[in-house]
DNA sequence: CAATTAACTTTGATAAGACAAAGTTAATTA
DNA sequence: TAATTAACTTTGTCTTATCAAAGTTAATTG
């Protein structure tokens, strides 16, 4: 079995992948994800690809092999579904769940996710909006833009949050933008670098305003998300 | 803060330690609780004592300091929490709930952990009927004898198990022993060594006969259990 | 193209936690 | 009391994971 550690580094490496898949993960990006020395990252990654969970070449980077996403994917699929049962059962708020996931997806068995699994009735989504891996190690991708590049005054509306700091997401939570919230972007100001969008409430419209770089972190749909 | 394997040692030497308050826990008991071999006790034991949550004595044993004895009690709270979280909310039997709490013990946090206990309405007992310190770290102290020495033909009720291990509460899930049960003790045979009682159901009551050592395994209380 | 620099790797050290095997203590038996 | 034995401690070694600092590579810049 692999160790904690190996399995924060699985994940990690996953995570921060260039979107370009035939691009190697630098040594330097993975060391400042997991917050280890950048020789500390070296070992540890000879030791994961001595493993054959991941392919390492040196100076070039790190790739997983089939098997290490699939770890990858099983550890990310049980921070998700983790998170989605402190928020949907708990009752704790989306903006405070995710150290405690971090810990606890290392210590859940098969068995207890499997029963937290069926009591959120196999759930597509986080509480963050990402998606969570099939049990088989399959994540079925979303087409989303981001607001900044998204129709104007299109009806859409907020499929993710990328940036799951706790302070960012209790900003979120003020402005009404969880996932699944209703929107229209009113208008970009290139010079201003800003994005204002209508919130679409059931009692009254609400207008936001936020910089190019804010409004990267959101992903947001066209078409209804289906559960 | 303590890392887990000395929470795991504080937790164990707190349900090892001997009736008699003024008897120290021998150093093999303890290793063999921990499962690790003896002068990997002693080692730890000593790095434990230097930082002064437990009183080390070389071949008399070891004993739990005030402050040992809180965190040991913490872990313990934190454990049959969790143990009752697993059965109540998530719907797990509580003959398999004992290994996932072993490990969920050690990373639940405090703001969790004062979810879990809120929304079990701050139970007082886990599903084995072991008491669940308070979060002050105070035990409350069940008066309760076992099958072996209760009164015989009395109308009494299981309080507690105290074997954990998931074939034994197998068994008594078949038997209807669970906490709460109520049974009156039929007869005790001194040469066969076996109790006979009656178990009573909404249906029909059912005969049970068990060894002494087996009967040592409940506890049972006169009075009905207060929640 | 040489010098500089950023990114990376190697080396040496440390800490926690474990085991095996050898050594010690103290109780038990003869 | 001497020999035996059970229980315990010590010693030496191992593994995993980490850092600091020194060394290396390769790209960038003058
Ligand atoms: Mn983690
Ligand atoms: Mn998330
Ligand atoms: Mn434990
Ligand atoms: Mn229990």
């Amino acid at each position: 079995m692999a160790s904690r550690t190996i399995e924060n580094y699985l994940k990690q490496i996953y995570l921060s992948r260039p979107a370009d898949e035939t691009q190697w993960l630098t040594m330097g990006k993975l060391s400042a994800a997991v917050g280890v020395t950048p020789g500390t990252a070296t070992s540890m990654v000879r030791a994961i690809s001595d493993a054959h969970l991941v392919e390492y070449e040196p100076r070039a980077g790190v790739r997983l092999t089939p098997a290490g996403e699939q770890l990858a994917l099983h550890v990310l699929r049980r921070h998700r579904l983790i998170e989605l049962l402190l928020v949907q059962v708990l009752g704790l708020d989306w903006s405070e769940v995710h150290d405690d996931a971090e810990e606890l997806e290392h210590v859940v068995s098969d068995r207890l996710l499997a029963k937290i699994d069926e009591i959120l009735q196999h759930p597509a989504f986080d509480p963050h909006g990402d998606p969570i891996p099939t049990a088989g190690g399959v994540v079925r991708r979303q087409d989303c833009c981001t607001l900044l590049d998204c129709p104007l005054g299109e009806p859409t509306s907020i499929a993710r949050i990328l940036d799951q700091s706790a302070e960012f997401l209790q900003y979120v939570n003020q402005c009404g933008l969880l996932p699944g919230a209703e929107i229209r972007v009113a208008s970009r100001n290139h010079q201003a670098q800003t994005v204002e969008l209508m919130v679409i409430k059931s009692d009254e419209n609400q207008l936001v305003a936020m910089s190019f770089s804010v409004a990267e972190k959101f992903l947001v749909q066209l078409n209804e998300r289906k559960k």
